[in-house]
DNA sequence: CATTTTTAATGAGGCGTACTCATATTTGCC
DNA sequence: GGCAAATATGAGTACGCCTCATTAAAAATG
């Protein structure tokens, strides 16, 4: 409100500006190719549904290809914020990795078409598989996790990160488009049943067999009693 | 050679020139869709590599979308073929399961390309989510090794066949990229940490999993019994 | 074998869309 | 306000998918 603020619109507005435009130009985006798909989107709709011009597009990203790894680009981006906060910093290693999981797979269901166009937007053009980088911070929530586990000796170091990586997101990606031609909503037993196969890349703390002890344990006891119950039988019959 | 035969190279002839044209199509867009990806493919080029005009592919396949899912679809079949001779018939179900994820895994990183246009053609084009048939049935190797393993009670049905799949398959696709990433060739360890999932849901022979509760119960009913047997019988004996 | 009918093949042109560029508009600065 | 630099515009271009009138080949017929 200050006359020096007022009085030059200068940088901070315009950089605001265009910033905004810039904006307006992925969200845009972002709904054509959703909703068209990567070659069903038009450029012409895009610019019109951000209120521009179509050459105006070009002087914020050099083509089409671009403007789509900027729009699966900046969709990562979220999912890593959104993931960051799903996962709880204090819980151990093993909730924050069903956390993740949870939120991974909700994820991959509510936004099915941005993964799917994330598949165009990694290939061809340039230069041959540029990854994105996106992607790889994405990973990297993952990556912290069993870092954390591998610290704690809750989980064994045999196998590589990447098999790790693998089966986590591969299982969920496929598990989601699954879901997602049937109609279905997700599904918490598959998020146990991923779990149940990362548990089993745990150190054996005491090479327990788990969950049944109780049981088991019942039994033995049993069989300790008759041990020694015939023990005692035998003695007394020597004499 | 019979008069019969050369007199009339109407049906038979005809029939195999128009397969084998068809062939032709079906080999030139493999390999121009596998070195140019989906969209950077060209009628035209394929068209020239066929050895006919342009517009004749038009009398084979309805446009460009249908061509490549008729190659796509092509490539499945023949995984399917190739899976089916990879697996021995008489060998037990895990040994089959390692045979399939070998020969899965290997020829995904040999023929990454046609991997990745397996997304392009499943979708978008008349109506949405179509899924391939080919698919289906290459599918269905697996189903087959995992149904006989449940009829051999080697496996736990409490985990629905869809999540093995897609714990299988995505977990292998996504090792295939990260191969393809690296350079990497074929790892058998990453075969080893899938078996070694699988095994865990093996029921356990001895020293069971639940299911078995209700049998721990009986057996701590007769244990008991035997207790007092035992009892009863030291007592009438010490008197 | 000649002729008609049917079927298959061709490639020039239509059409749609990503992209360019000469022109117009806005902004920054004195 | 006026000048220069940056930014925006949309008509035009290039290019690729696809159609269709025309041509060639094959089959059927006598």
């Amino acid at each position: 409100m200050s006359a020096s603020d007022s009085n030059k619109p200068s940088r901070r507005t315009q950089r605001t500006k265009i910033e905004a435009r810039e904006n307006a130009i992925l969200v845009a985006a972002a709904h054509e190719f959703a909703a068209e798909g990567a070659e069903g989107a038009k450029m012409a709709a895009i610019a019109r549904q951000a209120g521009i011009a179509e050459g105006t597009l070009y002087l914020y990203y050099r083509n089409k290809h671009e403007l789509l790894s900027a729009v699966v680009g900046n969709f990562w981006d979220q999912l890593t914020e959104g993931a960051q906060q799903a996962v709880d910093a204090l819980a151990p290693p093993f909730d924050q990795l069903r956390q993740l999981a949870h939120y991974h797979l909700q994820a991959l269901i509510d936004q099915f078409e941005l993964v799917g166009l994330t598949y165009r937007a990694r290939q061809s053009s340039g230069r041959p598989e540029q990854e994105l980088n996106q992607i790889r911070d994405y990973v990297r929530v993952f990556d912290g996790i069993i870092a954390r586990a591998v610290d704690r000796n809750e989980l064994m170091i045999e196998t590589p990160l990447w098999q790790l990586r693998d089966i986590f997101f591969g299982t969920l990606e496929f598990s989601a488009r699954t879901l997602k031609l049937r109609n279905q909503a997700l599904d918490e037993t598959l998020i146990d049943t991923l779990m149940h196969i990362f548990e089993n890349f745990r150190p054996r703390t005491e090479d327990k067999r788990p969950s049944l002890d109780c049981d088991n344990q019942e039994i033995v006891a049993r069989l300790d009693a008759i041990q020694s119950t015939l023990d005692k039988a035998l003695l007394s019959r020597d004499h």
